[in-house]
DNA sequence: CTGTTAGCGCATTCAA
DNA sequence: TTGAATGCGCTAACAG
């Protein structure tokens, strides 16, 4: 509860002395009044007021870390536990560069703006923010901002973001559906979004598709309902109909599983009556059986980069890459039946 | 960026009118100023500074949520899916209540004094904090406290806490199992923790084994290594001595469900060859085949009935219970298999 | 090497 | 109903 002026005072020496002391200036200070100020520093068990640093300097050291909410949804993406391994990460190393943690879940950029200007945030990382919106943003923001599976649907301004290859991973995937004889799939999207990952690893889909000569037309891009008794409903009715598909490409190892478990309960055998891939190769792939053939990233790799990259951006350190995709691979397992 | 004195100015009136607008002090500014200094709040886009807020009455509107993490762990709590579900629910109640979240995952109580202190914390919520370490934090900060599935060690002061019916959820499983004709369990506790819930689960298993008049003795507990190639030798081990016990207690569903699926890729059958049981009926348990009999809590309404509890001490109004034990039921599915 | 001082933006008294 | 003045704790520029 002491201030730097009560430690100053008890020391018998100025304010800015203690200062000095506290940021390391050791040049400005003689040994041996620094020592003298270090042991009342450590008994008065000195805490700075973060309140007076913001307004003394106009930064904070908090990093703001924006989940980006679908507006209707039920649940918060927080409950997901996709984004708890990226969080984890991002936790951890933001912690461990010395700066605090802002957790913030919205759908509204505006929020976003007057968050970072009111807390004077020194950068922010934007998970799964829409395009229009992270224009907006970073034209209202002028502190470093990372994005993260972003997609933007302009060149105004630099985006700084860490990805991953969803076009190649759509590609890699749907090309292992064609070389196992599957030629009617239906890729089922995360969400109702029209930009970002899923549109892009559909687009991957469709070129692994015309490479071969076969065709996948838009129809069979379906984006998954918010509310699980509905998507069951979709599961069961994509399943039955085989003369339709014979494989659900999925754009998540999370409802991939969720359809493997349902599907089963309903009698429904996988692979055999039909053929389902995951996305992401999380703790899901391996849990359910058969275990999900899928597509490989790094989640935590993803967190660890993006504050590396606007930690440097923070000390105005040079940039390698500006948009940085991480890569993919193809895990094979055992929930793609073969067609003769 | 502009600030109150900027916004009087081209109002044309003084710095505290525009704070009596800003925080509706209607009955001290006439309705015609009022209107006037409104516009200018709105085209100014005016953002309140949060330093000075701090530093002008020492309160933040920022709620700590401090994971608690085991000194040695690899990965963070964060990366356990389990906590996400709570973790979503909190901060969407934190904001919805006009509240900040600052996100920390520490092991050091010291560290979690410090950021109360600098930042001004209005409360904090606490999560898995081993019971020295609360007494610690308690007696040091004196803003609102709330800890979840915490136990302590002292009874010098009050402890806020929202917790579960863990020696029942022991206890029942425990029940249920000897009733399949299992007396011959290990339990197997998610960490190396001396107190908290897994100790009184695994009381709880020892009541219903003495109810029938059955022993369960302390080397049944066994915690798992955080290691994953270690819990899997020990998931071997286990399920290949059945005469050393027909059932593995798992005190998490997460675990439970680990372990199932490496057995079964080892080609051991559950619950034919050995019974699994889990805790928490989340995800994993309707995931993995066969589906876990497990022991049911609501992990969302914990994060939710603890943010409310918080938001009473804060707002200083009356409080029902101090210590809440939400419910648990047993969910009953296919891992436990009856023995002749 | 050390001390003094002004100012960051806001809330809150007190005065008009 | 409105305005002016003060202080919160810290930094940084400047003076000694």
């Amino acid at each position: 509860m002491s201030t730097i002026k009560e430690i100053a005072q008890k020391a018998g020496v100025s304010p800015t002395t203690v200062a000095n002391v506290l940021h390391g200036n050791l040049g400005k200070v003689s040994p041996a009044t620094c020592k003298k100020v270090q042991t009342f520093i450590e008994n008065e068990k000195y805490v700075p007021n973060m309140g007076a640093m913001i307004l003394a300097h106009s930064n904070s050291r908090i990093i703001g870390v924006i989940m980006f909410m679908e507006p209707r949804s039920e649940e918060t993406v927080l409950e997901d536990p996709f984004s708890s391994a990226m969080l984890g990460a991002m936790e951890r190393e933001i912690r461990e560069n010395g700066y605090f943690v802002m957790l913030h879940t919205t759908s509204d950029e505006d929020e976003v703006v007057r968050l970072s200007k009111a807390w004077k945030l020194d950068g922010l990382l934007l998970v799964w923010v829409p395009g229009e919106i992270c224009r907006v943003i970073s034209a209202n923001i002028d502190t470093p901002l990372v994005y993260i599976d972003c997609y933007f649907t302009d060149n105004e301004r630099v985006y700084h973001n860490i990805g991953l290859q969803d076009r190649r991973g759509g590609y890699e995937i749907a090309r292992y559906l064609l070389s196992m004889g599957h030629t009617d799939i239906v890729f089922l999207a995360n969400n109702q979004l029209v930009t970002g990952g899923d549109p892009v690893r559909f687009i991957g889909c469709q070129e692994a598709f015309g490479e071969q000569g076969q065709t996948l037309g838009a129809e069979r891009y379906k984006p998954l309902p918010n509310n699980r008794g509905k998507r069951e409903i979709l599961y069961r009715q994509l399943a039955e109909d085989t003369s339709q598909c014979t494989a659900l490409v999925f754009s998540a190892d999370y409802y991939a599983a969720e359809a493997v478990s349902y599907l089963k309960e309903c009698g429904i055998e996988i692979p055999g009556k039909i053929s389902i891939t995951g996305f992401d190769d999380n703790i899901f792939s391996r849990l359910v059986q058969p275990r999900l053939t899928t597509v490989h990233q790094d989640t935590g790799e993803k967190g660890r980069l993006a504050v590396a990259m606007l930690m440097k951006l923070i000390r105005k350190e040079p940039l390698q890459e500006i948009n940085i995709q991480l890569p993919i691979r193809l895990a094979i397992r055992d929930s793609v039946q073969r067609l003769n």
